[in-house]
DNA sequence: AATGATTGCGGAACCGGTTCCACAGGAGGA
DNA sequence: TCCTCCTGTGGAACCGGTTCCGCAATCATT
């Protein structure tokens, strides 16, 4: 089966290949008739214009690049999720990418300077902010705050986040011997969290020494290291500053007989989806992820088109003089038993 | 800033496009002296050529379609994440895609016959198979059986997985009175994990009354529903076809009053990374997940790729006679408490 | 030294669309 | 009636690369 293109539908149809265009795109100015007869043609013969030399003419790519750093766990899903849904609605699609180390992280500036999409959004704690400047392309940071011309930035107030759960647990429940597990140093999330709770522990004079401060990787190997590490000298209560560690730490402890939520208490943050089910239901932070998607999308987007008039015709702005923003969302408290804390049955 | 192109390079360089477009490349045929000149212009003008031409004057996109019907859950990040590990490693990248509707499924079909890439991985127990097979495109489908010329398949034996597992219950638990809670009708999944439970099920003699085999819809509220819906009338365990749903039948039961573990089993299948720390532990039937990623995209390169020969000199096969084909992954029992088999702790 | 093979490179066609510009013909206004 | 405006269309340039073909110079062979 040969392969046909726009210039055969043409021939067929007894008129140019403009019009055949614009015939396909909508445009204005072709006649019902010409119209109608390009259009059964097209269907006729299944042809479906090439994307690959629209996209060089046309200059867009209706394509969006979507770095992540993995998709394990839920989080990542619900980004992808988030932005699916509205690129979809806009007809535009998601080049997905991870970034696991620096050969991948020169791929994927290399396809985005490369211009093999028209924007991207990135979540990548390890790339410099010098270098990304340099980036001549709209693009939309997660879990960052930088912000230029061309950049926007959407971050969930972590440091809020925890800060609140630091004053749960020291105000509501009074707790005074409090265990913090970090995230990796790199982790802009983990530092904002740490900081967070920092702020609560100075504002209420509490005195946490050094010890308590537990440096974990966000994974759950790492949270079953830090509850073997302080076994012998229990806290009150161990924030982790993710799920996957609270899980871990609450493995951990099990194993050498400490029962968490009676002998010690855990809170974790994320809310991630199975946190409701472990045995005790975790106390944690909830995040806005999808939404994070949501956002991301739209800002994108909103860099890319150049604006329209009440008329809902097109009009391109003489000089684009918008530039990034910053977003932050906020975080909700969860509060479940494994802090201490009596629910009734399916509360949350 | 004005865009830079392979012309002003090889206008600044003092040779031709063709010639720079071979440095670039890596052609053979350039001089060293040629080539360094070159990439050093490049450099200093951070120059990097427009994907968009190149895709369509080599007729390669170097990317690969994974449509997916969402990304919730660890099931289809896992999924995600096999298939870039080995895209990656090859250089080609993933353009994602949900199939959620018609309208996305449209969308998807369009993207692929539009050659915005060179092939795809899809997951969609939607889609008809004639319409499939009109695609003139290199596939790999997930969860399906259908192969042909340019269509490979793969799928988990979710036949003999859940054969195993009922065969658990019945011969080494000697349980009677099995309930299976299915997934939706239409999901091939869903199918296949019912006729390996029925096929157990009548090699042991036992006797499954209708209503002991009831429909969900692989969500965990499906799961709870059901819960509610035999609480009168428990059988001594209750075989959902997905986590989620088991969890959720446990939360049913736990709400009200009934003991998931003690006063009835549960069992579920997709071993999802919380699994093991819900209370009880659930047995399950892991699924090489991250496998079927890897395979896929496997397949799908092997099918791009018109092989080489053992010189490592590309050589295109005069006809390609190659037929899709039909992979099949084996499962694995993962036997927990929620079963009612005691396990040591830390076993699994 | 003559011949042939190889190397390095330039020119031009080509990939398959989009879009600018020109133009014919009909409608409408003065 | 003449001029202008609008509609529908064709032609050609263009997007920025890749690749085929041909040619000159160099190298190897006999």
């Amino acid at each position: 089966m040969k392969k046909i293109t726009i210039s055969e539908i043409a021939k067929m149809a007894n008129v140019s290949k403009s019009t055949v265009s614009r015939a396909i795109n909508g445009s204005s100015r072709v006649s019902d008739e010409t119209r109608k007869k390009v259009m059964s043609l097209m269907r006729a013969y299944d042809f479906v214009p090439d994307t690959r030399a629209r996209t060089l003419s046309s200059r867009k790519t209706n394509t969006i690049a979507l770095v992540l750093p993995g998709v394990s766990g839920p989080y990542y899903g619900e980004i992808i999720n988030g932005v699916e849904e509205i690129l979809m609605k806009n007809n535009y699609f998601i080049l997905f990418m991870g970034c696991e180390d620096d050969e991948s992280r020169k791929r994927y500036l290399n396809a985005i300077e490369g211009k093999r999409v028209d924007g991207a959004i990135i979540l990548d704690w390890q790339l410099s902010p010098t270098r990304l400047k340099r980036v001549d392309m709209p693009l939309v940071l997660i879990d960052s705050d930088l912000t230029s011309e061309s950049i926007s930035s959407i971050s969930i107030d972590n440091a809020s986040g925890s800060y609140d759960m630091a004053n749960h647990l020291i105000k509501t429940h009074g707790y005074t011997d409090i265990c913090f597990v970090t995230g990796p140093a790199e982790s802009y999330d983990s530092n904002q969290r740490l900081s967070g709770f920092m702020r609560a522990v100075k504002e209420s004079d509490l005195k946490i020494g050094e010890n308590r401060i537990i440096n974990g990787d966000f994974t759950f190997e790492s949270g079953r290291k830090v509850a073997e590490k302080i076994l012998d000298n229990l806290p009150q209560v161990i924030f982790a500053s993710n799920d996957e560690m609270a899980l871990g730490v609450m493995e951990g402890l099990k194993e050498n007989g400490v029962i968490p939520g009676k002998d010690v208490f855990i809170v974790g943050f994320d809310d991630a989806l199975w946190t409701k089910f472990i045995d005790p239901p975790l106390t944690t932070v909830r995040q806005p992820i999808k939404e994070i998607g949501r956002i991301s999308a739209m800002r994108i987007l909103d860099s890319l088109e150049s604006g329209k008039n009440t008329d809902g015709i097109n009009v391109k702005h003489d000089v684009n003089v918008k530039h990034g923003i910053n977003v932050k969302l906020g975080t909700q408290l969860i509060i479940r038993q494994s802090c201490g804390c009596q629910t009734k049955k399916g509360e949350i």
